[in-house]
DNA sequence: CAACAATCTGCAACGATTGTTGAGTAGCTC
DNA sequence: GAGCTACTCAACAATCGTTGCAGATTGTTG
């Protein structure tokens, strides 16, 4: 995602004003490029502004979704979680925990003809793998030998 | 999915009862092999047994889907869509109105190498297609050149 | 610096789903 | 067909993630 600094101009480019709330968020996102939740991202950036509000953190991201600075998942984890990670990716999410980690890896032949498109116009193609991860994998086994 | 008669019979084997609720349940899904939400599947019971509760509906839904006789689907699009579909197979989800249509067509080179699994222990391959459906596209047409 | 509009916050509300309770109904087995 | 027990219903509450709202606050522009 881009730097702070860019995400200010854009802001101001925008109209929306740059407030310190939003520069924490865009820092908080900056330093840490996971697939944060909302949640997530409120308690970062709650340790250093402990006034913010989760409302305003939501505000922040929808704005950044909506500019395509970042892009919202939707996984079935609970809750939406929000990608900086702008490049096209896809993803391994675990079904006990829900961590969702980056797919390192090129997939080929994602392309759905068009005579299988049953007339949509496709934006965006999502390849997702579910399982479980090492953690949770390793719990499993040590409470069945229990 | 498996006809009416044989979730019947699945039902008893795991010591379940059939109630006329679940049959007409088990009907509805059969009749129309959509992703409905639990909702939907309500509104569809709701015309032949007016009597039947919502809470009925999601507790089927949630036995069939433990089961394995079909898929609960997250997609993010408010709420969950249950797939009576259990070949392996992927959807178009259109971004407006949040339907959901199966892909009909093999997508290969959906393994995931070893070595980019992260440790992951790999369950189920998702592809989602996300776009917009041709009566979306339609409307959005017509209301701009308005 | 003043003024205006955008933003922030705290709280209430929302939609989807599940828990609970208790009373009534009715599968299923013998 | 009787009895056991699962199931259903209804009504309501609660949960969780997210968003709407009102009033106070504050970037930003001239």
């Amino acid at each position: 995602m881009k730097s702070p600094a860019e995400l200010t101009e854009r802001f101001r480019a925008q109209g929306l004003r740059v407030t310190p709330q939003r520069q924490r968020i865009f820092a908080a996102l900056y330093d840490n490029p996971e697939h944060p939740t909302a949640e997530a991202v409120y308690a970062s950036v709650s340790a250093e502004m402990p006034t913010i509000s989760l409302r305003t953190v939501y505000q922040t991201l929808n704005d950044l979704a909506a500019m395509g600075e970042l892009v919202q998942l939707e996984l079935g984890t609970g809750s939406a979680r929000f990608d900086p990670n702008l490049d096209g990716h896809h993803h391994l999410v675990c079904d006990q925990c829900g961590k969702v980690l980056d797919v390192d890896a090129e997939i080929a032949g994602l392309d759905l003809p068009e005579d299988r498109r049953q007339g949509f116009v496709i934006d965006a193609t999502e390849v997702v793998f579910r399982g479980t991860c090492p953690q949770c994998a390793a719990r499993e086994l040590s409470s069945s030998t229990h």
